[in-house]
Order: C-alpha cells, then sequence, then structure tokens
RNA sequence: GCGCCUGUAGCUCAGCCGGAUAGAGCAACUGCCUUCUAAGCAGUAGGCCCCGCGUUCGAGUCGCGGCAGGCGUGCCA
C-alpha cells in the first residue's frame, strides 16, 4: 500500500521549502515564493528528483534564478531524510539524489508486501464498473472487440489494484432491430434451403455470414420443415431464439479462452420486459426535458449543450437504442448504486459521449461519475503488408480467427501497448515471433532469467534476505539504480494508469522495467560476488522479479519462470 | 458546414497537469557469449516535433489561425 516514490516527491517539496524560509529569516531572499511540485528530471544523471522551484520564483522575488537556489540548496537539511545530495543545476534546478535509506525502505517495503506491491487504496472500496466489448451478439467478434476486450479487463484489473471493488460487465444487446434482422436473416436461409436459392429473397440489410447459414442448417436439422408453414414472426423469432443464446455461447468461449471473464451480463430484454425504459423516459418527460414532434418524443440535448436533440421513442413507438442506453446507465447508477461507470467504446461512438452526458444530466445523475475509454480502431498487418481478411474463411478476421495464430499472452499485450487513442498497429507476424523484437517475450524474459537466477542462488544457499537486510549501499553503479528507480515506480504508475485510464502506461512500464534489468544483467554479476555485494543484488532481483510478476499479473499475461 | 481525434527519426510509437542536450523499439551499420538463459547487452548513424502567429524566464507540450488524414453529425445500432 506503499508509494514511497511520491513520498519522496512530497518530501523534496517540503524539504526546499523549508529551506527557503530559512533563507527568509536569514534575510537573504524575500517571502511570497510558493512551493513547486518536483518532477522527474529527463535525464536521470541530474538525480532523481529535481525542483524548478527557483526557477518559478525568480520573477515574484525579483533575484536570479540561480542565486534563489544555491540560497536554499546552502540551507536544505538533509538528514533523517531519503535523499543523499541537494545540487543546484542548468538554470536554476534543485536536484535531489535518493541515498541509501530510501532504497533500504523500498526494498523492504517490496518484500514485505510480495504480491500486493503496487497496490493502493485509492478507491476505498467505491463501486465501479467497467463495461466493454458489449459486442452485437448476432455474429463474431471483430477486432476491435479484441482490443477492447484488453483494455476493458486491464482496466478493471488496475483499478481494482487500486482499491476500488470492480464489477466486468458486458451488455447483451438480446432485443430490438438488429437481433430481428438475425432471425430474418436465419429465416431467409432456412427457406432457401429447403425451397432452394431462388424461392426467397435475402434481405439485404441482412447478416450475410457463412455463420447464418449454419444456423439455419441446424435448426432444419432439428425442426425439419415443420417451420416452413408458420407465420412469419413466428418462424423468424423461434430462429433468433434458436440461435441468440448459441452465438452468445461462442463469444463467452472466445472472451474465456482469451482470459476474460465478467462479472454479469447484462440483457438489454431486462430493461424492456420490466418497463424501466419506459419508466426512465417518463422520469425525463416529468424532468420536462422531453417533447413530441412528428410523432415522436424527443429529447432535448440541447439544453444540455448538445447541438440537436434525440429521438427517444419512435413514431412507429419503439425506444431508439439511445433511450434505452440511457435506461441502461439509469440502471448502473441508481438501482446499483455505482459511483463510477467506465464504458470502452470504439472511437466512432465519440459523438455518443456528449449526449451521455447530457442524458445523465438530465435524470439527475452527475455526469462525471460517467466516463469514457475511446478507443481507435486496429489496423492488422503481416511483416509490413496490411491484413484484412483471414485466408482461411476469406472473411474479415474475427477474434477467434486471430486466437488460432497468437499466443493468448501476446495477443493481451499488443492491444495494451498503445495509448487508447493511438490507432493500433497490430503485426501479426510479429507477435508469433519468440525473440527480443517482440515485446511480451522480452518482458517474459527478464522475469525467466530472474527466475533462473534465483534458483541458482538458491541452490548455492543464498536466500533473499528478509525484511531489507541487505547493504543497499552497494548497489550504486547506474544499473542498478535505474533498475531501483523503475521499481520504486510502479506504484505511481498503476495510480495514473486508474486516474487516467490508461492502462497502456503498465506495457510501458513493464518494458523499461525489463530493460533495466536485462541492462543489470549484463554489467553487474551476481553468482560469484563478495557475500554483502551478493545479498544486495539478490535482494534487488527478488524485488524485481516481484514487481515483473505484479505488472504482468495485471496485463493477464503469464510469467513463466522458465523459456 | 459544424464537432471530436490524430500529425514527433525511413517504419511503429513514447514524451508523465510548460522545464535542462527531444527518447525507445524496428530497419541499417560496428562490436560483446570458456562466466548467473545471446529470447540478452553496448555503440554508430538517423529530427524545420505538419506550418504560422501568440502567451511565457522557458513551448513537442498551452491559446488562436491554417494544412493533411481519420471519425462523427439517422425516427441505425
Amino acid at each position: 500500500m506503499s508509494n514511497l516514490i511520491s513520498a519522496a516527491r512530497e518530501q523534496w517539496k517540503e524539504l526546499l521549502l523549508r529551506a527557503y524560509e530559512q533563507a527568509v529569516a536569514d534575510g537573504v531572499l524575500p517571502s511570497g515564493a510558493a512551493a513547486v511540485d518536483p518532477e522527474p528530471p529527463r535525464d536521470p544523471s541530474h538525480g532523481d528528483w529535481a525542483s524548478s522551484f527557483a526557477l518559478a520564483a525568480a520573477k515574484t522575488l525579483g533575484k536570479p534564478p540561480r542565486m534563489i537556489a544555491e540560497a536554499v540548496r546552502d540551507r536544505v537539511e538533509l538528514t533523517g531524510s531519503f535523499f543523499a545530495t541537494c545540487a543546484v543545476a542548468g538554470a536554476g534546478f534543485l536536484n535531489g539524489r535518493l541515498g541509501t535509506s530510501f532504497f533500504a525502505a523500498l526494498l523492504a517495503d517490496i518484500s514485505r508486501e510480495g504480491e500486493a506491491y503496487g497496490r493502493n487504496d485509492l478507491g476505498h472500496g467505491k463501486p465501479v464498473m467497467v463495461e466493454f466489448v458489449s459486442a452485437n451478439p448476432t455474429g463474431p467478434m471483430t477486432l476491435g472487440n479484441a482490443r477492447g476486450g484488453v483494455l476493458g479487463d486491464t482496466l478493471a484489473s488496475v483499478l481494482s489494484a487500486c482499491g476500488y471493488k470492480v464489477s466486468r460487465e458486458f451488455y447483451l444487446n438480446d432485443a430490438g432491430h438488429q437481433v430481428d434482422m438475425f432471425g430474418r436473416s436465419i429465416d431467409a436461409r432456412y427457406i432457401q434451403l429447403l425451397r432452394g436459392e431462388d424461392a426467397y429473397v435475402f434481405p439485404e440489410d441482412g447478416y450475410h455470414g457463412e455463420y447464418i447459414r449454419e444456423f439455419a442448417a441446424a435448426f432444419a436439422e432439428q425442426h425439419g420443415d415443420s417451420f416452413l408453414d408458420k407465420p412469419d414472426d413466428v418462424r423468424r423469432e423461434a430462429m433468433a431464439a434458436f440461435a441468440l443464446p448459441q452465438n452468445v455461447r461462442r463469444m463467452k468461449d472466445d472472451l474465456a479462452r482469451y482470459g476474460i471473464v465478467y462479472d454479469r451480463f447484462f440483457h438489454e430484454t431486462e430493461l424492456h420486459n420490466s418497463g424501466y425504459v419506459k419508466e426512465t423516459i417518463d422520469l425525463l418527460t416529468e424532468r420536462g426535458h422531453t417533447y413530441e414532434k412528428d410523432g415522436a418524443l424527443w429529447f432535448e440535448a440541447t439544453k444540455f449543450g448538445c447541438d440537436k436533440d434525440e429521438v427517444m421513442q419512435k413514431s412507429n413507438g419503439f425506444f431508439t437504442y439511445f433511450a434505452v442506453d440511457i435506461a441502461y446507465h439509469r440502471n448502473k447508477f441508481v438501482e446499483r448504486a455505482f459511483d463510477t461507470a467506465i464504458d470502452v467504446l470504439g472511437a466512432d461512438h465519440h459523438g455518443h459521449t456528449l449526449r451521455f452526458a447530457a442524458a445523465m444530466e438530465a435524470i439527475g445523475v452527475d455526469p462525471a461519475r460517467l466516463r469514457f475509454v475511446l478507443m481507435q480502431l486496429v489496423h492488422l498487418t503481416r511483416d509490413g503488408e496490411v491484413v484484412r481478411m483471414s485466408k482461411r474463411t476469406g472473411r474479415a478476421i474475427t477474434l477467434s480467427d486471430l486466437l488460432d495464430e497468437i499466443p493468448v499472452d501476446a495477443a493481451r499485450f499488443f492491444f495494451n501497448n498503445r495509448q487508447t487513442g493511438s490507432h493500433l498497429e497490430f503485426d501479426m507476424g510479429l507477435a508469433v515471433r519468440q525473440d527480443s523484437d517482440n515485446p511480451v517475450y522480452y518482458v517474459q524474459y527478464a522475469h525467466a532469467r530472474l527466475c533462473s537466477l534465483l534458483r541458482e542462488l538458491a541452490a548455492e544457499g543464498f536466500a533473499p534476505p528478509e525484511g531489507g537486510a541487505a547493504d543497499v549501499s552497494l548497489l550504486s553503479t547506474p544499473q542498478e539504480r535505474e533498475l531501483l528507480a523503475a521499481l520504486a515506480a510502479f506504484p505511481e504508475e498503476i495510480a495514473l494508469a486508474a486516474q487516467e485510464l490508461e492502462p497502456f502506461r503498465i506495457n510501458r512500464h513493464l518494458i523499461k522495467t525489463a530493460a533495466a534489468y536485462h541492462r543489470f544483467y549484463n554489467e553487474c554479476r551476481v553468482k560469484g560476488s563478495d557475500k554483502p555485494l551478493l545479498l544486495a543484488r539478490l535482494a534487488l532481483c527478488a524485488s524485481a522479479r516481484t514487481m515483473l510478476r505484479n505488472g504482468l499479473g495485471l496485463l493477464g499475461v503469464s510469467a513463466p519462470e522458465k523459456m
């Protein structure tokens, strides 16, 4: 639960502020300057925390930044702090270098917390729902669903690590036009199967996939031609009722294979059957946010900053998708009392975010409780060539096709290896490659190397020292310091990933840490060193293994002990 | 037309609420295994950070105006 790195930052801020106050008391500097949050210097050779206090204060105090910085530096009291040195550099930066006490505390923390290292309690147990994928249940899942699945699942894990009570949810659109068309499509194939291709014109906007024919054939297998003389709507509903659960079953299987398990599949039909959609629309009307026009019921979105109003109930009496979704989100916040709901959506849905916020405000829910992760599209390539279709099926590549070819670890790592707002290029050639070009192996290899090293040391009778009993001051090479810094930064990365809804940060940090370890490995021998140094490096390695394992765990990627 | 997103090395992308000499990986070139896993490491080379103006002690980062690409703007979902 600790976050030593941010504790150190706060301490640096405080130490400099106190030194400044001393300089004021000494009559060297005028009063009036405000504290500044230190930041990590871009170049690690400058130290661990840098403050631009003197630069920011220069104008207020009417003194040159370097003069201010030097006056502060001369009065900074490092005894008993995490810091070993304070230096002035550049235009007037005050650079602090962490000392042994910090690193000893760090390794002790990691050793004590083990698999909990990196976690925090930002969430205080507040209930948060992450809704993701929510793919149309009338067909196979797409690559977009594949990316959304990883983002949602990883984000949920990250939030969970931050002390939120997280619920993973899949919204199942098992009602409405799409399902109707699903039934009509299967029905058309059913009739064509029994009476010949020319006997029935396939609906133009129907689902053309081969799987529709398969459902029709399966239905015919079970029921023969007994449905041919039934009324259209009876037939179609029977087809949908027959095929939908099977398709949902397949989606769940694919998701499970992908390492994704939901807390709940929420059925849209529940909202209709219970009258909740109508109740929600009535609520909007009661609150005076709707009007009738052209036989339809409209929501006055323009009252809440949108550029146009939205239809809630069509003139044919059916509710729009938007209306149902408002009801669904009301259910999340009001009936189920989630503190925050996060929707992972394709960027092509960005137009909804404003409308949703407006709708939440209109029903009396703070719009800030609804947050969106908008993800850009996926471009699939194979060794530089764009891939659109599966060679095997001749159709757009599905999640299932992808998992047939790409190991789950690689798929999960790749889909989270870019910021959500960036287009993601997924190189299938790279994803299956088992070498260091492939970042997932790079990280896993670092973990496996650590495990191997720790096994060898254990065989020689060396166990990681309890509670940081090693002499950390011996860890003084740049490689050791870089690795320590990466280990220290992990809790803050998790916190930022949760706050900013950027699960990609975990990938980035893992790659950074793995790189630091590989450099350490090449430069610093553990086996065969003098015992105090060996023990200090052993403690470092044990901590590094813990951090890498915890990070991979958040991603749902395995941490192999041998490769 | 209006709105949102993106524009950084040949390619794919980082750049953490404005900070020091703009980074990583790939591709190219040069090195490193009798030693804890070479699935690794070190080095060289590669940049009008799309353009212009502005704010600031300081701009890849903030503001305004352009340019280019993507998406949205349905009584579709």
